[in-house]
DNA sequence: AAAAGTCTGTTGCATTTGCAACAAATTCGT
DNA sequence: ACGAATTTGTTGCAAATGCAACAGACTTTT
């Protein structure tokens, strides 16, 4: 396996310096509440201390789509998420979750001391950021369902520094993210599996092999 | 159409900032001249003052992939373009072009004073990082090559304030950046021609409809 | 503890897409 | 202004993917 990838996520650090910096306000929500409307009005950063959200889009006909998914240390809102005036994105809960609320003036403006914290705390989370996305990119970037899986797998491996992880988003909404039928991303995770180039039960995932995709 | 969709680069009040407040030194690079590698290593941002640069990544078998497109106003460098350490990431001149480059450190540390043109310039480049992100992850995220091309076409026309308008990437370029097959996707724009949907010829492209994709 | 809801797993079939290969038009470099 | 390189445009065919539909397992709620 490849060397230790950093996580797309703040240190137990950054965790302290954000709340100690910028003074966040602490909120609780239930699976299916929507934390965060992103659209022109929204001015909140925030950033998940527990549980897990997704940001998602719903397109003309009721569709939902993944676009990105936030596990604790992840951070999100204003300008840390995309968001246009066309679509509504929204922060969802996905399980009963707790989330640390900010201005964004108040993160992106230098605090009197212009301490080295804050701005190190901008720099990790315009990194994050940048990570995510290219995450995203990527994986939808790959021509096949094998490709995609793999590469996403690939990255995930790396982050947690082992060839055995947990997924983080459930088979149906990892369908969803690499913007795949979920019958036919079924399909290849058999195949993967019959190719001995990973074993796979639901949402357990390890890799066997290294393949070019 | 929509309303105009602001464009995710620097106005011209920015870019006399981005001079005045950071001190760029300017550079010319020719068509296939890399105009910056981003690794571990660089620490540097980049603003194109003209021509065109793309930012593309080698897989193992030598295929280059795109990943983002700049334009005159566009920024890219250390932490505004994705990077990692698995994949070489260089940003390339596609035609001949001019570009400012300046330290990301001078760019995320305040200067002494702290000023709100700064802020802001900070904030805007955070922002159009966060739009080039979404609208690549928005086209890679339609199911088929239509729905890529549409939603691509829809978002150069809203940027641009119009129907009609000038790709701003080849059509090879095009297939590479939405991920698709080249002679597939020539063929999907006959058939979108052939419905009336758009009428193209080349890279210049007229929306006749709205459809949902 | 039952019911409702969500998630995993599977299949047949039609459609879309990728691949390979080629010709013609256009642009670029010297 | 010439040749080289790139780009556009096309086709037949095989393979991958999406769609529809269903059954059983697992979770959450009441």
């Amino acid at each position: 396996m490849k060397t230790l990838y950093p996580l797309s996520s703040f240190n137990k650090t950054e965790l302290d310096d954000f709340e100690s910096c910028f003074h966040p306000i602490q909120k609780t929500f239930s699976r299916g509440e929507i934390i965060m409307r992103l659209d022109e009005d929204n001015g909140y950063v925030g950033l998940l201390r527990s549980g897990t959200a997704h940001l998602v889009t719903t397109t003309f006909d009721g569709t939902k789509t993944i676009i990105d998914y936030f596990e604790p240390g992840n951070i999100f809102g204003k300008r840390f998420s995309p968001c246009t005036q066309v679509d509504p994105y929204l922060v969802m809960a996905k399980t009963r979750c707790t989330v640390q609320l900010v201005d964004y003036d108040r993160v992106i403006t230098c605090c009197e001391k212009c301490c080295k914290k804050h701005i190190r705390l901008i720099d990790s989370m315009i990194l994050t950021m940048a990570r995510r996305a290219q995450l995203h990119v990527e994986v939808l970037g790959k021509r096949s369902i094998r490709g995609k899986l793999m590469s996403f797998f690939y990255h995930i491996s790396r982050s947690r520094g082992s060839a055995s992880f947990v997924l983080p988003l459930s088979l149906s909404d990892l369908a969803d993210y690499i913007s795949a039928d979920r019958s036919a991303m079924m399909r290849e995770l058999k195949k993967l599996n019959s190719e001995k180039i990973i074993v796979s039960h639901s949402n357990k995932v390890t890799i066997l092999k290294d393949i070019n995709v």
